[in-house]
DNA sequence: CTGAAAGCGCTAACAC
DNA sequence: GTGTTAGCGCTTTCAG
């Protein structure tokens, strides 16, 4: 079932299908209604491949990501699809499950061939060579939540102010009166959540709280990671009030540790984090975070992928997110009344 | 940058660069080497769409699902992206949010055109008219997830014994000395968990268990929806000691509601669902719940997909899935020293 | 082992 | 308003 089959039968020609089919040119009335009869009666669609290579224009944009398990990416990734979905475009998906090659495999496949364009959420690491290299081929390419506004990746990105969000985080313990805080890190010293880090040794430099190499902890961005660092951590540092965690997900799992460890939350232990995932508002308490704009960064992102397509946007266009905002929930109080339960 | 730039850089015909890129026909050693070298230096890359025209074959498998923040759907997509990989496919995701039209639209664009199948995972009523009339065009379609392997829903398939699930639920509250036991299932009683209420039913009546139709509440399937069909639940019934839930997303609610009320778990009261989603063991307690192959039923859903093209594979195809396993954690204990908190 | 011709299904550009 | 021609970038077919 082609163009030309629906053409013949309603005895037209396949431009004036084409043109009923997208609006274009102009048709009679009379015509347009024997078209798409035509259409109907024939159940025919028209092959967007095809479409695609003459145009030179493919109806679909991709998203990469590193997990998809973590709720952070379906919450962008729902964001993402909308925003597409505006522009007419569905979303190709690749997961890269935190394989590089994967990632690597994806891009040379997919940019600019099934996809116009290349929308890169990969919180951990992103291939920033490989994307230039798409770049400078001239596929459209961005990264989307970018953590480090100072640090431009030589690839268009829509960023957030991480920095700020640490310190937010910060201030309130601080303001709670807490005076020995820990921290969590999801990831390396020098590793995505580093601008987050660079918070929070900032506000706690500016607080004069105690601050000890010692209460800090550098691990995975996972639940389990998170479990597993504040186990450590409180084990040997009992005496903390609260604990500073660089993202949800990780901060949820410290959560469950001080409370497997006997900690009542906030009384004993103050664990305040970054994000505000979905599951940080149904833990038990509820998790105090400094919320980021994630849906607002996969709307732009998909923009500044369409902007670019329009030339309206370049290499060093730096898209700046909504400011995050504290949210308080359960897991933080008072540190007045602070101390191990045993 | 097309085939033809890169044969003459190289000094052969355009058929000789696709053979080799495809590792078609036969090419000798050294043409191959000098093609690979061309190819590498123009950094040319085959148009996956002119490929897939004149191959009449995509190189993209379209994914459906209805709420990618249900925690589910990335387990779900997660194992189908893998599987699709296998196959030297890459997934085009649809999130259609519960929107019916969404969907549709979808289908009619991508289904045969820009993907060659497409695997519905709609938890809640996948359009079976739709996809019947996809697949009545030659178009490979499938469902994943589906609950009643009694009723097929005349689209191949992959099931679980969703009934059984249920059952497995129930007996082990009733193994646990329950007697009064309430329901919450997360959709209309004629909805999407109407296999799992069925097999609740049913090991009730078996059991000789108290079950009246007052301690039953229907609601959505959302975190929110099972917190306010708990609270409703045990205002009215206060004597109940444990719940079956349909699914973790609302047990997770339950569990919440339960504690908000003061109940100890699973002292006061036990809860019990069906899935096992990865949120389940992270609250506190553990959810104890019935686990349902999700990975299994994604890969088994692609490979339909697969087998239905080669020919392999019929609209009366049913590919049953592992059977479902209890996994208990805290969320349920002994009925003997069940009692109200207050 | 390599190449030339034909055409996948569609639309841009231009005729009528 | 509508039709004709050319060709998007690639692979299939078949000739050398």
């Amino acid at each position: 079932m082609t163009i030309k089959d629906v053409a013949e039968y309603a005895g037209v020609s396949v431009m004036t299908v084409s043109n009923v089919l997208r609006s274009r040119g102009r048709v009679s009335e009379e015509t347009r209604q024997r078209v798409l009869g035509a259409v109907e009666r024939q159940g025919y669609r028209p092959n967007l491949n095809a479409r695609a290579l003459v145009e030179r224009r493919s109806p679909t944009l991709a998203l990469m990501l590193s997990c998809i398990t973590n709720p952070f990416y379906p919450e962008f990734a729902l964001a993402a699809n909308l925003s597409a979905l505006k522009h007419e475009r569905h979303l190709l998906v690749c997961n890269t499950d935190h394989e590089v090659d994967r990632g690597m495999s994806f891009l040379e496949q997919v940019a600019g061939s099934l996809s116009d364009g290349v929308l890169v959420a990969n919180y951990s690491d992103p291939p920033l060579a490989e994307l230039r290299l798409l770049q400078s081929r001239g596929i459209p390419v961005a990264i989307s939540v970018w953590e480090l506004p100072d640090e431009p990746p030589g690839v268009p990105c829509v960023t957030f102010d991480a920095k700020g969000a640490a310190r937010l985080a910060v201030e309130h313990l601080v303001g709670l009166g807490h005076l020995r805080i820990g921290a969590v890190i999801g990831s390396s010293k020098q590793g995505i959540h580093r601008a987050r880090y660079a918070g929070f040794r900032e506000a706690m430099a500016e607080s004069k709280v105690r601050c000890l190499k010692a209460d800090e902890r550098f691990t995975g961005d996972s639940f389990d990671a998170g479990y597993a660092a504040a186990k450590n951590l409180l084990t040997a540092r009992p005496d903390l009030t609260a604990i500073f965690v660089s993202n949800d997900l990780p901060a949820l799992g410290v959560l469950n540790a001080a409370l497997d460890l006997g900690y009542l939350i906030p009384k004993n232990l103050s664990v305040v984090s970054i994000t505000d995932i979905q599951p940080a508002r149904q833990s038990r308490p509820g998790l105090t975070t400094v919320a980021i704009p994630t849906a607002e960064m996969a709307e732009k992102g998909i923009a500044l992928l369409i902007e670019l397509m329009a030339g309206r946007a370049s290499e060093t266009t730096v898209v700046q997110a909504s400011a995050p905002k504290l949210i308080i929930r359960g897991s933080t109080g008072s540190a007045a009344v602070a101390q191990r339960c045993t």
